[in-house]
RNA sequence: GGGCAAGUGGCGGAAUUGGUAUACGCGUUAGUCUUAGGAACUAAUGCCGCAAGGCUUGAGGGUUCGAGUCCCUCCUUGCCCACCA
């Protein structure tokens, strides 16, 4: 016998495995489908710890199970380079962004292909290959050219919407909107190219607006909520680097995810996903059912209110409450500082000067100021405005307090100071009525008041743009009369520019490159998520000119089965992925309503001394070094023992030497191995019962187990004198997922021709899996006291008799009378007395 | 403040979902082999006790013949959200 050299086996086998193409995707045909898939990571240059390849390697032992099972896997790798991280990188290293993707990509490639991945590398993609983003740019213009009907309860195009108002304007329509001026289907018609522009802008799936972003200096760029967090003294800063984070107000291209807030809602219950990220999504989207009630204003001063276009209408604020049942308890009315109406009635309010100077502080503190938990509540009161409460009447004092949100509900509220604690503190703070009265019927108090049943969401849309040069270019340009027109032939290239770090302008790097602007191109850019939010479909069909996929490759592949990947994602690329999904089966593209049917998170992988692996502790364990040293299939094994798969792990490197002496082990049985060799029921039993669990297991990502399952079977295995050898051979394969070299090299060395990876997943044989014995345990009172060997399915008379005979448990008898005995099938019998 | 996880030997963790708690692995101890071993192999290893036996799954109650698992109260840790009406 051989040494166990794991260098030269495992090199060995993986170029033969690239040159026979074992792992390449077969075609759509007959074959049921399994779609297995990595979330694509941003190549970022830094090299991988032992820590990052831990969900490939569990998807790979999964992919490696469901192909060995005949199924048609798809097992794609890919690159989403665009964003920060990549020209972070390149700023750094003074080198070009798409250069310094490329250096990435081949570092990771390397150290990946150490590790016998059984990715099918023909399908790989970039999202920086203008191959790639033609299509990234040509969901952008769909979208443009979409908004969403909520009684079809799905997107339209444009032009559908067009023909509405040119018929009869925007009454009633029922396209999901932000605009709330009606116009006629004459008035439509006059309206000038711009306004038109305008007014559509509000419809758009993909619009632009004046947005309040979170702006940071030093990156130079608008930031997503998600991609700031506080620091400890309480400031908003990026979550990359840490630096300062400020709000300021810019013209943005923006997401209407907001549309589809009901539908990624109710998705979820379809979805085989971790409860914690259902439940974090469900969070952040943040619905809840309330009621809108208008209260009438009553001013000091006479008359109403005077609009833009000089009509006098009855001033009423809108409040959306979820307890309209204690609207007889509201004791005054609240606005948020930002309310539209608290200009509209500047004239009436008779301390304006005070009220002014606090909505200006209100808009100079940042949001974290705003919303500090242990903050006193501060207000001013609108004097000469007064509020009717439509319930009963009564005239209620009107406030400015910035603990009222503008940007949530009506950003103005009624406040029950009996019921909510906020309006309770408030009403302390400013002594106003505290009101008890018994509670009314929510839903029949809205009707009479007039109000309306309304459902709010706590998600807002998406900013689709960022200030850097490294993004997808947005395919639109304006004319020289500032109408936007679509790029006709994409991809829109990103141009060539001397200098791509940040300007530190709002425009981006791109504004100052002049053929770009002349030509009426946005100096904006797409943020990162753009191109991870339909990759898994490209690689259905990667390298189609004509569709993101060809209808034949999409209606096989459909959507995913398994995405393993980081739980950090649940309200970024998550989101944004089942959102840009829906919308592509609105319009005919996708097939199925969810992208990822079913999903399982890594854990991270900490260092030895429980800190996250980093330069900066010198705590950092690099693959390469594990996989010279025990090799790849040591890895692959030690990783999926460490612990379960989707909780927190520290590396230890005493730990490793565990899985590597169970290979030797395994590698040593070769010596014991006979086809003529007879194996006894007791180890068939044995052996079909690990199969099963396996099988059964692994279905659920329970790595851990079926390897603790693999090392009692290698023990039984051990005992043996002889060791059949169609047994060995079926043990190897429900080895191989874990450790492809070593198997396919013992597998060969049977005599095998082809790959052990591409054989068939032994089947459980039934009549193994029954015994004729059984031991059960035997209680006195519900305390262990023996155990015994009984027959499968043995009665309970003929137990209890035998038990009662026993020597042991007549001693804890002891003569008593016997009250009771609970009898559990080949499981145990309990004696009480 | 709200939501979601989790708490089991010296350590990583297992427990067929209410039925032998501590599987499997690391470590430790003893032994075998060896010039040597930080290699390999064999055995032991939750705690107290010479033993019989008793105790033990963050704490305390409860349900049950029987609870790591179910219920109640509380403590600790991690993650997400956070003045969202």
């Amino acid at each position: 016998m051989k040494e166990y050299n794991h260098l030269k086996i495992e090199k060995r086998w993986q170029i033969e495995w690239e040159k026979n193409k074992v792992y390449k995707t077969n075609n759509p045909g007959k074959q049921k489908k399994m779609y297995v898939l990595d979330m694509f990571p941003y190549p970022s240059g830094a090299g991988l710890h032992v820590g990052h390849p831990r969900g490939y390697i569990g998807s790979d032992v999964y992919a490696r199970m469901k192909r060995m099972q005949n199924y048609n896997v798809l097992h794609p790798m890919g690159y989403d380079a665009f964003g920060l991280p990549a020209e972070q990188y390149a700023i750094e290293h003074k080198i070009h962004p798409r250069r310094a993707v490329e250096i990435n990509v081949k570092t990771f490639e390397k150290q990946l292909s150490f590790m016998g991945l059984s990715y099918d590398w023909e399908r790989r993609v970039n999202t920086t290959d203008p191959e790639y983003y033609k299509w990234t740019q040509w969901i952008f213009l769909q979208l443009y050219n979409s908004c969403y009907d909520t009684k079809k309860n799905k997107a339209v195009p444009i032009s559908s919407l067009v023909k509405i108002f040119e018929k009869s304007g925007n009454k009633n329509v029922s396209i999901y909107n932000s605009f709330d001026t009606i116009f006629t289907a004459k008035e439509w018609r006059e309206f000038s190219e711009i306004e038109k522009q305008k007014i559509l802008m509000n419809y758009r799936l993909a619009y632009e607006a004046e947005a309040e972003v979170n702006w940071c200096q030093v990156l130079g760029t608008v930031l997503a909520n998600d991609e700031i967090v506080n620091d400890k003294d309480g400031r908003m800063v990026s979550e990359r680097g840490g630096y300062k984070v400020e709000k300021i107000k810019i013209n943005q291209w923006l997401m209407r995810i907001t549309a589809y807030a009901d539908r990624l809602l109710s998705g979820l219950d379809t979805l085989d996903w971790a409860n914690s990220i259902k439940e974090i999504q469900r969070n952040w989207i943040g619905k809840s059912v309330g009621s809108e009630i208008d209260f009438p204003v009553k001013l000091n001063s006479r008359g109403g209110l005077t609009s833009p276009d000089g009509e006098v209408s009855p001033p009423q604020i809108r409040v959306f409450t979820t307890r309209a049942d204690t609207i007889f308890m509201a004791t005054y009315v609240v606005l948020a500082p930002e309310h539209d109406l608290i200009f509209q009635l500047k004239d009436k309010i008779e301390n304006w000067g005070e009220v002014l100077s606090y909505v200006e502080k209100a808009k100079s503190k940042e949001d974290i100021d705003r919303t500090r938990e242990d903050k006193e509540k501060t207000g001013v009161e609108l004097k000469g405005i007064r509020a009717i409460n439509p319930a009963n009447n009564e005239e209620l004092p009107v406030w400015i307090a910035d603990y009222v949100l503008a940007h949530y509900g009506t950003g103005a509220i009624m406040a029950v100071p009996m019921h909510d604690e906020r309006d309770r503190d408030f009403a302390n703070t400013y002594k106003l009525k505290i009101t008890d009265l018994p509670l009314v019927d929510a839903k029949e108090i809205t009707q009479k008041v007039g109000g309306q049943l309304v459902s709010k969401y706590k998600m807002r849309d998406a900013i689709f743009a960022r200030q850097r040069y490294w993004g997808e270019p947005i395919p639109l340009y304006r004319d020289k009369k500032g109408i936007l027109h679509e790029v006709k032939k994409l991809p829109l290239e990103l141009p060539k520019v001397k200098s791509y770090e940040p300007t530190g302008l709002a425009e981006g790097p791109l504004a100052g490159v002049k053929s770009w602007v002349s030509s009426g191109y946005e100096t904006n850019t797409m943020p990162g998520w753009a191109g991870s939010s339909f990759y898994f479909l490209r690689y259905m069909d990667p390298k189609n000119s004509k569709a993101v996929a060809g209808e034949k490759n999409m209606k096989y592949w459909k959507n995913v089965d398994m995405y393993v990947g980081g739980a950090e994602h649940a309200t970024g690329h998550l989101l944004y992925a089942r959102f840009w999904h829906k919308f592509l089966k609105d319009i005919g593209v996708a097939v199925t309503e969810e992208p990822f049917a079913k999903m399982r998170n890594q854990g991270m992988i900490l260092a030895h001394d429980g800190r996250k692996m980093s330069k900066r502790w010198g705590n950092v364990v690099n693959p390469d070094d594990v996989v010279k040293t025990y090799g790849a299939d040591t890895l692959r094994l030690y990783e999926m023992f460490i612990g379960p798969f989707d909780q927190y792990a520290s590396w230890s490197t005493d730990g490793i030497i565990g899985p590597r002496r169970f290979l030797e082990r395994v590698w040593k049985l070769q010596n014991k191995i006979n086809k003529n060799t007879k194996s006894s029921k007791e180890f068939l039993y044995v052996l079909h019962n690990t199969i099963n669990k396996i099988s059964l297991e692994l279905e659920d990502m329970r790595f851990n187990t079926c390897v603790s399952s693999l090392m009692i079977l290698v023990s039984e295995m051990e005992k043996l004198e002889s060791l059949n050898q169609s047994d060995y051979e079926k043990f190897l394969k429900i080895l191989a997922p874990f450790a492809p070299h070593i198997t396919e090299e013992l597998w060969t060395e049977l005599g095998n021709k082809k790959s052990i990876h591409v054989s068939e997943w032994p089947k459980v044989e039934k009549k193994f899996l029954k015994q004729d014995t059984v031991k059960i345990v035997v209680q006195v009172n519900g305390k262990v006291r023996t155990e015994m060997l009984v027959d499968i399915d043995e009665s309970e008379e003929s137990v209890k008799n035998k038990v009662l005979k026993d020597q042991v448990i007549e001693k804890f008898l002891s003569g008593q009378e016997i009250k009771r005995v609970i009898y559990v099938k080949n499981r145990l019998i309990n004696i009480v007395v």
